[in-house]
DNA sequence: TTTGGTTACTTAAGAATCTTATGTATATTT
DNA sequence: AAATATACATAAGATTCTTAAGTAACCAAA
């Protein structure tokens, strides 16, 4: 008979609403060319598996994206398997600077809410 | 003939989803009662016209943290109108210190996601 | 005085983003 | 042989939000 513990932080939390389309942009701009389920990793390591992003948001996500222009999309086999990955356009990294600013701007108010004493 | 333009930051970002039970709830630890309205006026004052809150996220949400026990209301005359005073109870400070931890992983995550290099 | 703007709350309909669940298919580990 | 991991796709449902419409009172300006 087995209990789960649930650790804080287990990625049930809404917050995380809104940001996936900017996590993709900036890992793609960082570390050039990955397919799908490279990123649910990398965000996982990054996270220290707190943030597990599913495949029913992150694929059609990437869709959504590229059909917007913002991502390439190759298919390569690998082992006998199909990987697709997926490039950042230039209209991508346009998106990219908007998005991280976007970002930072939530990132800012949501420190003058919760913190309201610091100036900034 | 007049034309609009929207400047960066107009809360037009989804990244604020999942975000306004907390904000609500540390409003309320740090300022006490405080009235539907007011919340929305202050908000808006915090993050300089940024983020505006909508009435029809607001109210439902205060309902619902009502039902959940973290918030109490009290009803009163003022200028003949009616203002519905808000209030946080026990249950709601426990639920405030879980959602302002959660807010700090995620905050942190989003760091460790578009800030790789920094150490944390 | 009546029109428009502000204050103050409510709720229904629809949009956006996500989770859950299911399916396909191959590779690797037990 | 069975379970787990890799790799992608997508439909159904949940959650949270925006938009919109309604009620009601106050106040300033035309």
């Amino acid at each position: 008979m087995y209990i789960y513990i649930r650790t804080l932080g287990m990625s049930t939390s809404q917050l995380y609403r809104g940001s996936l389309t900017t996590i993709i942009l900036k890992l793609l701009e960082e570390n050039g060319e990955m397919y799908g389920y490279e990123i649910t990793q990398r965000v996982k390591e990054l996270t220290q598996g707190d943030l597990n992003i599913k495949e029913g948001a992150l694929y059609p996500s990437l869709h959504k994206m590229e059909a917007a222009g913002h991502l390439t999309v190759t298919a390569k086999k690998v082992d006998n398997r199909v990987r697709k990955y997926y490039d950042i356009t230039p209209a991508g990294k346009e998106e990219t600077v908007n998005r991280l600013a976007e970002l930072d701007e939530f990132l800012a108010n949501m420190q003058r809410i919760i913190n309201p004493k610091l100036s900034f």
